[in-house]
DNA sequence: GCTACAACCCGTAGCCGCTACAGGATCAAG
DNA sequence: CTTGATCCTGTAGCGGCTACGGGTTGTAGC
């Protein structure tokens, strides 16, 4: 079933991956390395097709590659890891919390310095005065 | 006035940089090169520490190394460029804020598929097939 | 003055997650 | 059989540092 063999470049936009990111993963080990033709191009299967997916909506959902791996590891038939990766996408959830109040406090500074662009009384630049110059 | 020297240990200190990201920015051109004592150590004068923290204040506040040096050659003295530094801001501020806005709807499905997981009647793990395992 | 040891010097390589070449070989359509 | 798109490998680059190794200098105590 399902024998039918795509080009890496099918692959990699079938994903909306690029296609030297398959070969990246690939050599990173990520992605198996699949099968060749007579003439030496990669042959991939669907089962490519799923990893690869995989492994694009995790990043965009900000996991590294490190951290994919293990849940391409806990996502093995068989593998009843299901409070793992509970575990993990918590504690992404948790460092991902800590990013936008990060960056709340950061616009909040920007924004007042801007702000307080609009008033022509001040003389020096109060965004470079925030900055400390 | 202020002829009191310092090492580029007591500079990177003052300024909560690290040693070798204040030799990094001098070898890139964001920090002059300082003067150096009979021995060839650099030595370096209040105004370095002035600019180093500069550049620090604006790398906490997300800026990238090149906008950084648009900033310090606007703050210039003489340099009538507040406009400019205020749009840079606030174009800073639009990307801060769509940054926010792609944390929090990683955040949401992750929260989403996290919370699946107290659900014991699931068979598959929530989290797994929200990335498409 | 001499010794110890911290602090400095320079250059290079590594980190993440790709991306972009160069210089070829192969595949599919006409 | 030719064209042109796609593929191959290998290497180097991006941003923004950080970490080494192997050497030199600065400084405090004796």
């Amino acid at each position: 079933m399902s024998t039918r063999r795509m080009t890496i470049g099918r692959l990699a936009k079938s994903a909306g991956a690029n296609l030297e990111t398959v070969r990246y993963y690939e050599r990173i080990g990520l992605m198996p390395a699949p099968p060749r033709t007579d003439g030496g191009h990669r042959s991939y299967l669907f089962e490519h097709l799923q990893r690869l997916r995989f492994i694009r909506r995790s990043r965009e959902l900000g996991f590294g590659l490190d951290a994919i791996r293990r849940l391409i590891a806990l996502s093995e038939p068989g593998v009843q890891a299901c409070c793992e990766v509970r575990d993990m996408a918590r504690e992404h959830v948790a460092s991902i919390d800590a990013r936008i109040a990060d960056l709340q406090r950061l616009r909040g500074v920007l924004q007042k310095a801007a702000a307080d662009c609009r008033n022509p009384e001040t003389s020096r630049c109060p965004v470079i005065e925030a900055l400390g110059g």
